[in-house]
DNA sequence: AATGAATGAGCATTCATTCAT
DNA sequence: CATGAATGAATGCTCATTCAT
């Protein structure tokens, strides 16, 4: 019930970021366990090392706290993407190894895939409210837009592929594949989601783009 | 001592498959609308032409109300499913006909995707205690496995393709359109949602799904 | 959760009185176990064989059905009181008898006991509201005062005893007996509460008794 | 979406203990008021110069104060008693003292009697969950094993006295005579009940001990 | 920057009781 | 006599938030 005293001074010697990480950090998790509503502001400070009053001090309130845990989620996949390089000149290849990030990303950051289906429930409100995430340009469509230009220029690709439905098409699998993982497996059994069936169904999931984008 | 008499309202004329459907319907929209705990006992009661009392006494408390309206959302699916007819000796027809309709009833059903969504926000773990929604078998795995035999027996199936991923692959799409709408839209536009993009990507998903499932 | 249908025609004969047992009967239970608040009218027609309305119908409300378990308990003592046939002429062994009789008299029905420890903690208002007790007189300081007057007479009680204040130290051991088992129990052990230590309590009682009323 | 600013009462001067002790000193009355399953929350806040927030911020919930409550007057009795200087080599003094003094405890804190008579209906299940209560051994019985050793020591008491019994006998007259003041006065009048008749009672009850107690 | 104490509005739930048939 | 359906007024409890120090 009781927490160990605050060795701030030790520990955290009273910085700033430290602190505003650990709440981001703890919310996170918070938030994608319970949703928006379901999550208690007092569970959240309870796993932190700070105190409510801190919350409230960087964050505003709890509407505050659930936006910069989003943007933050934002954020962290758009570094992600950013990082990532594919050759310019084998569209086949950048494909396939696009796919496979995408698929590993949502796979290896459900909280992430999570907390954009809570925001989905809520009408995505929280979403339009931040200036932050409104000035996201999306990589992901930039970057199959390069692909798909360069591989219908090679003449590998269909002509009428369109890089937005091509996203639609890899973004669904990549995120049903976590966010639905619990009434799959309740339905269906658990084999999918074990180790080799993930990596069938990433298989099966780039076969099946290719299928879609390659001149057959 | 003495209370004022109760006031009789006589709307029902005591009809208590009236009042439960009545209680049943607003209450998913409210809790599709608002998750779980974001959903108001109150503000599901207010939309009602009944009492709060009414909704203990016929559901017991507000997870067993929601657990009514999963099974209800999960039963209206299966019905749907079952009244389908699709050809036993055309696959390919057969396949089509069964994404078609697959798309649409998600599309067209958007409360059923979002409770599931809740759901799974939620561990499943109304799912799994619900003994009615445990012992529906998946009609759609099961459709999707004859027309796989068929179609492979005919020959114009791939042999290696397995219903449970066809599955997977299929109603990831679906889902993803429904759940998925407001981040999408909030990103790369709304016209993928209108009318006319909602058939295009209907076609897609149906020209995808035939390239990862017939013989090339 | 489901009751067996009412076999009533069968049962019951649709007996009036057979049913207004059965719910003194149940009632009388769930009372001293729970309390007047405590106790709830729907727990109470739930053991019973019959429905609600017949509660309300014989018995008015919650209040009526506990002031007539309340009554059926002072009833029965009256009853047991009335039988039992003392000796005239031996003041000593009838007060023996006495003592012994109201020790296992409380002891054998503890739900009288506790339904009057139960009415007191309510400031005895039933009991007030009550036409059928008020007019009790009570038998056992009748008998008393009948076995003191004989006592004195002979020469073998002291002159200065009072027979309401016998009653009240006779009594007050009986009750307490009943009353404050649970906290006795827990702070001092099991033991006197058991065959053997009942019996030595009774015999303590009556030789105290004995040494209060008899001439030294 | 902005909410009024709180009022600010500052009744309290942040005075934790304060706030304490008045909501346990008037729940202490409306439980032994009204009973467990009686007494109401709202109702003990409204005599507090608190808000029912702080009974659950201090106390947890309604069976939590009902602990507290009972705790405190135990540890009021357990002082009271440990304040008492009894001689040590004059046990008939002793004895009268401790029953004297017994008497007046339970006559002047009827709340302490009563609360101990809740708990027994309840069959002592908070008594049972109290940690506190269960480490409490009992002043009583070990004063009275004391003056028992002594006065058999000297030849002034029986040699068979049992102290718990006889802990039984005095207490058992001490409760009963608050607990059911109220029946008995409804039955026999309430003359026993007034000054006079109380300062009788104790007479009678000390002569009795005596007589029990003592060499004859 | 940091913390325990305090708050008001609201939330899920329960209860004795009565109606309609 | 009998019963399931219905009701209004509470009742115990929780939540995000702010104050005092």
């Amino acid at each position: 019930m009781s927490k160990p005293p605050l060795k701030t001074s030790a520990k955290w010697k009273q910085d700033p970021n430290a602190v505003k990480a650990d709440i981001l950090d703890v919310a996170t998790r918070v938030f994608t366990e319970c949703g928006f509503s379901g999550a208690r502001v007092d569970e959240i400070v309870r796993r932190t090392r700070t105190s409510k009053r801190m919350v409230y001090y960087y964050f505003g309130d709890k509407k505050g706290l659930y936006l910069s845990v989003l943007e933050a989620a934002y954020e962290r996949l758009r570094s992600k993407e950013g990082a990532l390089t594919l050759p310019d000149d084998d569209p086949t290849r950048a494909l396939r190894a696009w796919v496979e990030f995408t698929f590993d990303y949502h796979r290896n950051n459900p909280d992430y895939v999570r907390l954009i289906a809570i925001e989905n429930i809520h009408g995505g409100k929280h979403l339009k409210a931040s200036a932050a995430i409104r000035d996201v340009n999306s990589t992901a469509v930039n970057t199959l837009r390069n692909i798909c230009n360069t591989g219908v220029e090679l003449g590998v690709f269909r002509s009428d592929i369109d890089p937005v439905e091509l996203h639609w098409l890899i973004t669904s699998s990549c995120v049903f594949n976590v966010t639905n993982r619990h009434s799959f497996k309740h339905l269906h059994g658990p084999q999918l989601f074990e180790e080799e069936g993930q990596l069938r169904l990433k298989k099966l999931l780039v076969r099946t783009i290719f299928a879609a984008a390659l001149q057959s």
